[in-house]
DNA sequence: ATAAACAATATTAAATTAGTAGGAATTATA
DNA sequence: TATAATTCCTACTAATTTAATATTGTTTAT
């Protein structure tokens, strides 16, 4: 626990991006397809796959031509709720979790924990402030950046 | 790796802190009583301790009274550094990383990247803005708090 | 029917974490 | 000089977590 996010947080962030670029409400997107897309392996993308599910952010098509599907927009899913949904709830220590706190003999004058608080605040502002329609429009951005630089590469 | 600080961190943070409330630049403190007053493990802060000295944020005495000492005042030394030299560079995805990042082949148009990078500045604007001698005053105000409750309770 | 796709559960090798243990070296002080 | 206090160094370890893989089952469009 290095102040790191782990893979789950990263490879299921890539996957909903990967669901937002190509968003269409009536047109599931395979797994093998983002995965490959994505560089992911198929088999632990899945994972995180149950996870968004269960908590809301994707739905599911079963059988041929099936896949998955955002639940929402893209410009009504924040990343906050993507990561918390892939990590559990935000906090760099467990004194200062968004969701049961851990309870220690000093959390009441402790300065250190307003410390995490501050660090824990920060981080949720970054987060909930993003929607993956941001990202969306980011990804476009890069995209005409690339177009217009190939003229003189 | 769920974006959580280390022991290492959460520790070595408390110690730094007990030395900078009873700073006195010539008269250290051992490692056994800033274990007991934070109630960690003598042997394992020690290995903290050895961190931070490496690092150049403590300076340690030898021999029979001897102990550890802020190598700073403590309105030179961020809670910025201290969480550097516990855990290395800030970075909340390999990619991110303060120093030396990972390249993958989609560094120039990752836009999670992007997203990564707001993270990592916003963590280190808040560590990097905070001093042991900011905890100090923290702990100050909330010690004359509790003493002026204690009359109510 | 059949193939495409998600669903569920179990297993695992490697790495990391959070320590513990034991002794060697150093130094103030009696 | 002896002793006690203290840091320094190295090695070890149990438990947990991570990042997967494997297998088998279920659903459904065609």
């Amino acid at each position: 626990m290095n102040l790191k996010f782990s893979t789950r947080a990263r490879y299921g962030l890539r996957a909903m991006l990967e669901l937002a670029l190509s968003y269409n409400p009536s047109e599931p997107t395979p797994l093998f397809q983002i995965a490959e897309r994505q560089g992911i392996s198929e088999g632990y993308l899945e994972q995180m796959m149950t996870v968004l599910r269960k908590g809301g952010l994707v739905r599911s098509v079963r059988g041929a031509q099936g896949g998955y599907l955002l639940s929402r927009v893209p410009a009504k899913i924040t990343t906050g709720e993507i990561i918390r949904c892939l990590e559990g709830p935000l906090g760099p220590t467990g004194c200062v979790s968004e969701e049961d706190p851990e309870i220690c003999d000093r959390s009441d004058f402790c300065v250190t924990r307003t410390l995490w608080e501050k660090v824990r605040n920060s981080i949720a502002d970054v987060l909930d402030g993003t929607t993956l329609e941001d990202l969306c429009k980011d990804a476009e951005k890069v995209r005409r950046s690339r177009e217009a630089n190939m003229y003189y590469i």
